[in-house]
DNA sequence: CACGAGACCTGTTCGC
DNA sequence: TGCGAACAGGTCTCGT
């Protein structure tokens, strides 16, 4: 589920809840969800850690505790809550930390491919991604630069972490569209006045997103509205928003893409 | 380096 | 109704 904007509105709400609480005691119910340390360490490490910030880098949900941060990914179909009071395990619950107000922030996650990691050196994790997209110092420069160090395709290409941080396949397919650009479309070879387009498309996406708290879609429900503003994501056979071309959808890099033919149209 | 395929997982939906 | 295939918001690793 999670692309940078439902990470983004996660952090927003889980925050207030979990601010200043400590942290009483760890139960990991699915330890390979746990990528570091190994589980004893985890439970041992984690118990009495008091909650400093909540935060958010890429699509990794950032818990700053005393000495140590908690990363949390959520990957296809991770979910964060907190509950109130006693609470009785669900059935893909992975994780739950009991908190000092009687409340338990659970991390839930269907196909458990989400992770976890405990660290003091958070960098260790996030290292190796690419500039945050609604960052100031992400300028179109910078953009244009790395789309033409490369020849790649455009879709994988913001899909690639390192690339830019936060874009999922929704959102560049969204991004795409708005700045009307093929998905297979070369990196190097998209112009100046292109990368200025796509560069405003990614940001106004992500911003769309994050102000309707996210997409909703399928059995996994957040309460974000913004499917019901998608212009070509999961619309294959529908009607193009801009121009009433039927929406195409191939595979790219063993995802789904969606586009355009018409305000995206294919060149060389 | 760029790209495709396979893995990791469970659940839902679609076609016959 | 049943049953297998396809598909799903992500990322890693391996082979070409």
């Amino acid at each position: 589920m999670p692309e940078l904007p439902e990470v983004e509105t996660i952090v927003r709400a889980l925050r207030p809840a979990l601010v200043g609480k400590s942290i009483l005691s760890a139960d990991l119910r699915w330890p390979r969800s746990l990528a570091a340390p190994t589980p004893l360490a985890f439970a041992r490490r984690v118990k009495g850690q008091k909650i400093e910030e909540v935060s958010r880098r890429a699509k990794y949900f950032i818990l700053h505790l005393s000495s140590f941060s908690l990363l949390i990914h959520l990957r296809m179909s991770g979910d964060l809550l907190v509950k109130e009071g006693a609470y009785i395990p669900a059935k893909h619950d992975r994780l739950h930390l009991r908190l000092s107000d009687d409340t338990t922030l659970v991390f839930s996650d269907p196909r458990k491919f989400g992770r976890l990691w405990l660290t003091a050196d958070p960098e260790e994790v996030l290292g190796d991604l690419g500039p945050e997209p609604l960052d100031p110092s992400f300028t179109p420069q910078i953009f244009y630069e790395r789309l033409h160090i490369r020849r790649r395709q455009l879709k994988p290409l913001l899909l690639d972490q390192t690339f830019i941080a936060g874009l999922g396949n929704i959102y560049t397919d969204e991004a795409l569209h708005m700045a009307r650009l093929h998905p297979l479309a070369q990196s190097d070879s998209v112009t100046a006045e292109q990368v200025e387009a796509l560069w405003r498309a990614v940001r106004e996406v992500l911003e769309e997103g994050i102000r309707s708290n996210g997409t909703s879609i399928d059995w996994v429900y957040r309460g974000g509205e913004f499917q019901n503003q998608l212009r070509v994501y999961g619309r294959a056979g529908q009607p193009c928003p801009v121009c009433a071309t039927k929406i195409e959808r191939l595979v790219i890099g063993q995802r789904g893409a969606h586009f355009c033919p018409a305000c995206q149209p294919f060149k060389e």
